[in-house]
DNA sequence: AAACTGAGTTTCATATATTGGAACCAAAAA
DNA sequence: TTTTTGGTTCCAATATATGAAACTCAGTTT
């Protein structure tokens, strides 16, 4: 499912090591046990041991006894409720998304940039109300979307080269770009331009036109993204309603800066 | 806004304490100076500082710089993102929240029962679609919500002894249920009947319905309730739904057990 | 039954990371 | 300038984490 390139932290002591850990469980997306983590071969059996044992211990994991395996704990969703509300766009977002979701009647995406991902932190369906936590949380390539490149465009030269070390390039479609080389040229272009399209790079058949979210300083803080179907529309149909997303994207920048801007790129590899 | 017992886990090595840095970062629910951490007393200037610079440095707080304030990191919510899926009820039940929240036009809630606290992982809100995050994930009282009371309600003796000890048996309206005694006697009745009421015991105006979900083995996995305010109905109304919810929660309930069924509460306090 | 697995758990001497008092520094306040 | 406040860095003492190897305890095989 996930062709993300797997960050590797700079361990930095056993807290490291224990959230490496907890990754680890996370990415696999299913119930793992002991011995599919330690032929990870990241860690030796006993320190592997000793951490899921301080993991399940503190709730950051769960164990189930009867199937002998890990998966991430509830404790989670309870500190993601305090970071999503106070660290991410989402709730100062949110009356602006729904306007423009009922607006245009597509699908928006609001997203923010974590260790050169996409992180979709809010998500309104305009047919189809709820999709929760089933988009909120979920991370997505950021040099095939358009979130992700509407974001990576406006980063700093020393950011997005860190980012960049972090793609996969994987070729999820024909239209993906691939390279370093093509990504950097179409990162002008939307620079350029204001904003970014995904012309079926990521998924055949689906498009989106996507805006940064830019303090006055011109740092990203996020992006938001109108997602549609080929059949039904074409880039030039998003393109036409380039004006009101924009003008959405401002508003939410406006309310963010005045409120407070959370760092996105933690800066020093240790 | 919380009257949550303040759980102080039994600090097991560094990945405790760092947790427990974490914990006090998203208990505040707003962003936090250095000062006000070192102010809890919890730990030596130098250690907490440590703790929080290998935090920030792991993604799982975020610095703000000018502030100079931490708040909880966005990797939480891509942590959460998996937990929510492979651990919650949520994803499982959610054809069956929906169907119920359609069906009977008021809110539903789906919870989990997490260290003697409600951790609230679905909702659906009749009237207005979304509500997202802002339900999901938040913690809330066991002794004086509806949910929380069918759970409680059936526990077995040592872990409801547990949870006991972690409620605050803060009174929130003058219907709310002040002492353990109290509380288990109601726990009976509500064993009894094979459900709970919430009559105005957390918030003046609003009661609602509340039916555990359960294994086989009869082991408490989840609970799911129906709320509404007594403007507009009363608990015998809500009762008259007791088919139709009890119905849900033991689809969800088969369905959970046909796949997974996850520990909630470590066992050993180390 | 006896011998063998394979998966998980525990031990223990050693290396290492953590600790926290105190010193330090910078910016704001007096 | 001098003080205070709030944060950062040092460093020796010490507690902790480490991981190879030994050990359980099923469930196999032979």
């Amino acid at each position: 499912m996930d062709k993300l390139a797997t960050t590797l932290t700079a361990s930095d002591g056993t807290v490291g090591k224990a959230l490496d850990v907890l990754d680890m469980v996370a990415e696999r997306g299913q119930p793992v046990r002991f011995k599919e983590l330690l032929a990870g071969g990241r860690f030796p059996k006993a320190t592997l041991y000793r951490l899921l044992q301080t993991l399940t211990n503190q709730g950051m994991l769960a164990y189930d006894a009867e199937r002998q395996s890990y998966a991430p704990g509830m404790r989670l969703v309870r500190l993601a409720h305090s970071a999503w509300q106070q660290s991410s766009l989402a709730p100062l977002a949110r009356p602006h998304i729904d306007a423009l979701a009922s607006k245009i009647g597509e699908t928006v995406h609001l997203a923010q940039l974590d260790t050169g991902h996409v992180l979709y932190v809010d998500k309104r369906n305009a047919r189809r109300p709820v999709d929760m936590y089933s988009q909120a949380g979920k991370v997505g390539p950021a040099y095939c979307t358009g979130v992700g490149k509407a974001m990576l465009a406006y980063l700093d030269d020393a950011d997005l080269a860190r980012a960049i070390t972090r793609q996969s390039f994987y070729r999820f479609t024909h239209h993906t770009l691939t390279t370093p080389k093509e990504l950097t040229t179409e990162l002008q272009a939307i620079r350029a331009r204001g904003y970014a399209f995904d012309n079926e790079e990521h998924e055949p058949g689906i498009i989106c036109i996507a805006f940064p979210i830019l303090t006055r300083a011109k740092r990203v803080i996020g992006a938001i993204s109108v997602t549609s179907i080929t059949m039904r529309t074409t880039l030039a149909a998003l393109e036409a309603l380039a004006p009101v997303i924009a003008q959405t994207a401002a508003l939410i920048a406006a309310e963010a800066e005045s409120w407070r801007f959370p760092e996105q790129e933690s800066k020093g590899e240790k």
